[in-house]
DNA sequence: GGAACATTGTACCTAACGGTACAATGAGGT
DNA sequence: ACCTCATTGTACCGTTAGGTACAATGTTCC
């Protein structure tokens, strides 16, 4: 029929979504029918591998968004002070302030973890990474910028998990703003 | 038949790990029934209400234990700073160093958050609050108090999460020896 | 118009899900 | 010995899971 061309970053989003708010056991065939309104039909013509290929374009999905918006700053050799205030505010736009929660991090305490360790290690792998080659050229020593990167990332981490246990955005924030200061 | 009397607390554990291994949706009753060892007849003996009874009841073991051994210590009234210790010390026992992950983290990110919303805001309220109320002992300011004890939770909740992700306990230790200094 | 192809709805499959019913078992107290 | 009752295994329930098969529908391009 393809009606309308099927927006295939909408449709990756909305999956996202639907993995965010119920994890990977929890999104069902029918839940994901449901929130993209695309019957099995559709969702296995796009998807061939199942909910297993959906879960795998989703995580793709938002590692290029996060290698562009997020890594790809860190990685401005001129001017590493401004490229980690970039970082910084792509994180709270892509959180929307606390407001979503980590998929690769939901991902990575639940038993996805099997079945996409590798890409989860090497998504917060290069956040830290990057962050820390970014410190090291503001000046501090590798050892510190390596402590540093992943304080940063196991804070924002945390407030995350922290904001949605207490259902309070304002966690985040305070977490970004701490981030803020402790880097800047 | 009655065998061995069941031990509650054992059976509780068992549990435990079963759900903090597979999530809430993924810990299925034939996983959990071979993990330990009991049909669904005593399964259902002892939580009548099914797996909802037994993540609650899992829950509310946590929480005791962690009443006891973690919070009870931040109340300390004339050595706050030997209670801090006590505190990080018991968090390092019960995640075995970084080898463990949190189970009410855990639920708090996945689609249990909306069964257990209460418990799960109490335990990381409880835990911030009387963190703070220790730090505010050891002379920081009710203000300072309070941003240092949701820092230092988020710490150790994102180095979960990391640790995680990387299969290395290793950022757990380091997560814990940060906390240390910034607290002591 | 018709061939080729992308897209979809429907029907169906088997396995597993959470949960229930209940009879059988055996230990503890008397 | 006997009654009571906690505990258990087994069989079963309806529902839903993820997944497959395929015919029907358009759309695009020649």
């Amino acid at each position: 029929m393809r009606r309308i061309a099927p927006d295939r970053d909408s449709l990756l989003a909305i999956l996202a979504e639907v993995f965010r708010e119920h994890g990977y056991e929890g999104a069902s065939l029918s839940l994901i029918g449901e929130a993209t309104g695309l019957g099995k039909g559709s969702l296995y013509h796009f998807f061939p591998g199942g909910k297993e290929e959906m879960a795998a374009a989703v995580i793709a999905h938002i590692d290029g968004w996060f290698e562009t918006n997020v890594f790809a700053p860190l990685q401005d050799i001129d001017d590493p002070r401004a490229g980690i205030e970039r970082m910084l505010e792509a994180t709270d736009r892509y959180f929307r302030s606390g407001r979503r929660v980590c998929l690769i991090g939901a991902f990575a305490l639940d038993d996805a973890r099997d079945l996409f360790a590798k890409a989860i290690k090497s998504y917060f792998g290069r956040w830290v990474a990057h962050l820390a080659e970014a410190l090291t050229r503001t000046g501090h020593s590798p050892a510190r910028a390596d402590e540093l990167a992943e304080e940063t990332v196991c804070a924002i981490q945390g407030a995350l998990t922290l904001g949605r246990a207490f259902d309070d955005t304002a966690v985040f924030s305070r977490a970004l703003q701490r981030a803020r200061a402790a880097l800047g």
